[in-house]
DNA sequence: GGTTTCCATCATGGAACATGATCGTTGGGT
DNA sequence: ACCCAACGATCATGTTCCATGATGGAAACC
C-alpha cells in the first residue's frame, strides 16, 4: 500500500467532521472543540484534500451546512473510529489504575439480593487474588451507560440486549410468581390464577425497573390493563404492602422472600414469560482474565441456582 | 469529555505501533514506513507519553523489542482503527470513481453458469441504472481478499464464512450429484449409492476450489479415501470425462449440463451435505442502495431457482 | 439596502516533527 | 577479554504544518 496523503489524517480532522454534523456550522463546532472558525475551515479543507471529495455542503449565508454523501459514509466511519478510541482510552485508563486484578461490576437490587452473595463467596474463594467492585443502580440504563464509557468492566442486565457496542451471556431465565396476601382467595386456586383474573386485584409494583416495564408490556399485549396502587423501587417494601393486604405483586422469583409467612406465592407456570438475567460487557473493550473469570464463575452459579430454584 | 492529550494522537503512532510489532525493531519499522529509526523512536516515545504507559519493551542490544500488556491491548485496538480506516478509504475511492451506480461483483464458476445470467438479467431489467461489473477467479479466497481490500462491493462465497471482518446472506443450498457415464452399472441402481460404492469408482474433480474441498471434509469424515484421477478447472472438461468413461464425478448440481445425453445424473439424496452458496460483503464498508439492490435480486433469484431446481 | 450570519482566505507566529549525528547498552564473535 | 555489530535514546537543527486573528465575499432576513 503506497504512503499516500492518507498519513496525514489527524483524529482532530475526524472530530471536526462529526462536530460540524452535529451543530451544523462550522463556527459552533470550532466553539464546542475549543479552536477558531478558521482552524476548523482549515481542518475541513485538508481533509477534504486528503480523502479528495467534498464532505461538506456549505450553502452560504447563515443556512446550516450539510453533509454530502460522501460526508455521511465518512462520518459513520469516524464515528466508529473515535468510539474505539475511546474504548482503548478506558482500557489504558484501566490499566493505569492497575487494574489487572480488579473487575467492575454493575448490579440492580433484584439481581443483588440472591445472586451475588453466592457468586461473591465463590468467586472470591477461586480468585482470591481479583477485587470486585459492585456498583448498585436503581436504573439499569445507567449501567449500561457506564459500561459504554468505560467505568464498569460488566454489568448484569435484563436481556434481550438494546443495540450498541455491546456483547452478552445469558446466566438464567427468573420466571415471575404472583405475590398474594397468605389469606388471599388466590392461593386456594387449584391451577394458577389467569391474567384477567391478576388484573382485577389492586396491584403492587416497582418503579423504573426493566422487569416490571417487561410485566406491564407483556399485561399491555395481552389486553390487560394493570392497576397500580403503590410502587416502591424497594422489594421488602412491596412484599410488605402485599402482606398487609394493599394489594398483589407480579414479581421475578428472585426478588421475593419465600420465607415471609404473611404472603403466598404462587407459581405462575408459564402465564408470563420470565424475564432472562444476562451479564453484559463492551464489544470493543479489552476482556481481562479477571472479567472473563468473573463470567464464568457467574455462568457457573446461576446454572446451580437454575437447577435448585426454591431452596429453602 | 476533556480536551485531553489523546486529540495530539496521530495516525502515524499507531501505524508505527503495528510496524515495531510486526518486525520486532524500531529501525526495520522505520524502514517499512520510510522514516529514520530517530522518529520512530520520537513517535513511540510520545504514544507513550499520550497513554501514560510503557507500551514496548527494549530489552537493549540486539534483542527484539517486544509488546507489553498495555502496548498488546492498544495494538488490537489500533490494528481495528486501521482496518475501519482502510474500509473508510475504499468508500472514498469507491465513491471517487463515481460508483453510485456500480456494483463490483466475484463470481466463481459454479455460479456463474446457471444464476449469474438469470439475475443479471432481472437485475438489469429493474435497476436499469446500476452497471455490474463481475469478476472471475478459479480462487474463491482471492476473491474474499479483493473484498477485504476494497476492491469488490460483493462476492458470491461458498458458506460457511471465514473469520474476518464480513457479512454475508444466505443464497441457496445446492446439492451434490453424482455425475456418471450413461451406461454406468450405478445408473441402474433404486437407490442413491453409498459413499463407499462412489469411491470404490476412480473419480473426476475440480481443482483448488472450495466446492470440492468441502466434498473431500465429507468423504474424509466418512472415512472415505476418494482416488481422483483427473482433476480440472472446467465443469465441460470434468463432464466430458466422464462421459467418456474416465471416471465418475461428484459435482454441485448447479454445475452440470443436465442436457448431456453422454452422462447419467443421479441426486444423492442427502448423502452429502449441499454446499451453500451465498453473497458475502465487507462489514465495514458502506453498502451502497446499488449493492443492497443487487443483493436482494440475488435473494429473490435464487429463492426461484431453488423452488424450480430442475427446470429442463 | 443595510445587517447579520456564515465560510474562505491570507499572513504570521509558534509548536511539532523528521533529520542526522552521537552516545550508552547489550550480545555475539574472535 | 576484547572488539564489533545492532539497537534505541537523545540532542540540536531546519522545515513543515497548524492555529490564530483579521479581512473579504456570499447569501438570506428585515
Amino acid at each position: 500500500m503506497e504512503h499516500d496523503r492518507w498519513v496525514g489524517l489527524d483524529l482532530r480532522h475526524l472530530l471536526a467532521l462529526k462536530a460540524i454534523a452535529d451543530e451544523g456550522s462550522f463556527g459552533r463546532a470550532a466553539d464546542r472543540l475549543g479552536y477558531t472558525q478558521s482552524a476548523i475551515s482549515q481542518q475541513i479543507a485538508s481533509l477534504e484534500r486528503i480523502v479528495g471529495l467534498r464532505l461538506l455542503e456549505r450553502p452560504g449565508g447563515p443556512r446550516p451546512v450539510t453533509l454530502t454523501e460522501a460526508g455521511r459514509i465518512l462520518l459513520r466511519h469516524a464515528e466508529a473510529i473515535e468510539a474505539r478510541l475511546l474504548a482503548a482510552k478506558a482500557d489504558m485508563a484501566a490499566l493505569e489504575a492497575g487494574d489487572a486484578g480488579r473487575v467492575r461490576v454493575g448490579t440492580f437490587q433484584s439481581v443483588g439480593a440472591k445472586i451475588i452473595p453466592e457468586l461473591l463467596r465463590q468467586f472470591a474463594a477461586s480468585h482470591p487474588g481479583v477485587e470486585v467492585v459492585l456498583t448498585e443502580s436503581q436504573d439499569e440504563d445507567e449501567l449500561l451507560a457506564m459500561v459504554e464509557r468505560g467505568d464498569l468492566d460488566l454489568t448484569f442486565w435484563t436481556l434481550p440486549l438494546v443495540g450498541g457496542p455491546y456483547e452478552a451471556v445469558e446466566l438464567l431465565r427468573d420466571p415471575y410468581v404472583l405475590v398474594v396476601p397468605a389469606d388471599s382467595p388466590l392461593a386456594r386456586l387449584e391451577r394458577p390464577p389467569t391474567l384477567r383474573e391478576i388484573t382485577l386485584h389492586p396491584l403492587v409494583g416497582f418503579n423504573q425497573c426493566r422487569a416490571m416495564a417487561h410485566v406491564d408490556r407483556q399485561l399491555a399485549a395481552a389486553g390487560r390493563t394493570p392497576n397500580y396502587v403503590f410502587r416502591s423501587d424497594n422489594n421488602g417494601t412491596v412484599q410488605g404492602l402485599v402482606g398487609a393486604g394493599v394489594g398483589i405483586s407480579l414479581s421475578p422469583r428472585l426478588t421475593v422472600d419465600e420465607d415471609d409467612p404473611s404472603v403466598a406465592i404462587i407459581d405462575l407456570q408459564g402465564r408470563l414469560e420470565p424475564r432472562v438475567i444476562g451479564l453484559v460487557w463492551h464489544a470493543d473493550r479489552h476482556f481481562s482474565p479477571a472479567a472473563r473469570a468473573f463470567v464464568e464463575s457467574a455462568v457457573a452459579v446461576c446454572s446451580e441456582l437454575a437447577e435448585a430454584p426454591a431452596a429453602a
